[in-house]
DNA sequence: ATGACGATTTACT
DNA sequence: GTAAATCGTCATA
């Protein structure tokens, strides 16, 4: 039987979780009851106070980022850009701000209500979109899930709201696993090539997989 | 009070 | 490929 990801579970390093995630199932239950299910299927590392590319570097906490402190299977949801939001899973041990963003998930169930979220209020549901491209990216697949600031600091092991679901059916292998440089980090040194992006080879949902190889990308 | 800047997405030349 | 959209956040003053 399928089994709800523990506190245990998200009491790991960051790479270590990325990794995990991989073939695991987001679940969503909306205030209308409705239930969305996606495959988790690219995800980053966010490794630390030293991680030059992480909200947490340096040691940095403010009201924006006081999540990535909380323990391990909080949510962390941030605005960027002005209008998107990315969600990240909150993992180490309590107070250490390590975290794992979510970049791409595979939809699984209520497609039709993630297209709707995907669309502009009011607009007829994008037939544009197509369903592998729902939740491909860290700003769409929070829009399709109805994911925003009202949702960091949740508690993914016993929020009602989202969780992780493991399945009961074999594990993502390591051979249709990749991982390479982190997406859209700018000059951070050697961080900005640390291969912490994770991501599962064959999926037409993984962000940029039509762009070819980044140069640090290989198999895990 | 101000200004520079995003862990992005989409549209357009 | 390049650029625009768009605004909360944080460091500086």
């Amino acid at each position: 039987m399928p089994r709800r990801a523990t506190r245990r579970f998200f009491s790991r390093d960051p790479e270590s979780l990325a990794r995990a995630l991989l073939g695991t199932i987001l679940v969503r239950t909306l205030d209308s009851g409705e239930i969305l299910r996606a495959t988790i299927v690219e995800t980053e590392a966010y490794l630390g106070p030293q991680d030059r590319a992480s909200h947490a570097y340096n040691g940095r906490r403010t009201p924006r980022n006081e999540s990535m402190y909380a323990r391990p299977g909080t949510l962390y949801v941030y605005f960027t850009y002005g209008m998107h939001h990315c969600a990240n899973i909150v993992c180490g041990r309590p107070d250490e701000p390590v975290a794992v963003l979510l970049r791409g998930l595979e939809p699984i169930q209520g497609l039709d209500t993630m297209r709707a979220n995907r669309s502009r209020p009011g607009a007829a549901p994008s037939t544009s979109i197509r369903d592998h491209e729902l939740c491909r990216g860290p700003g769409n697949l929070c829009k399709a899930f109805a994911l925003d600031r009202t949702h960091d600091g949740l508690d993914m092991v016993g929020s009602p709201a989202l969780s992780v679901e493991i399945p009961s059916s074999v594990p993502i292998d390591d051979r249709r696993v990749s991982r390479g440089p982190r997406i859209g980090i700018g000059n951070a040194g050697e961080w900005t090539a640390t291969p912490a992006r994770f991501w599962v080879r064959e999926s037409r949902s993984v962000s940029r997989s039509r762009r070819e190889p980044t140069g640090g990308e290989r198999s895990v």
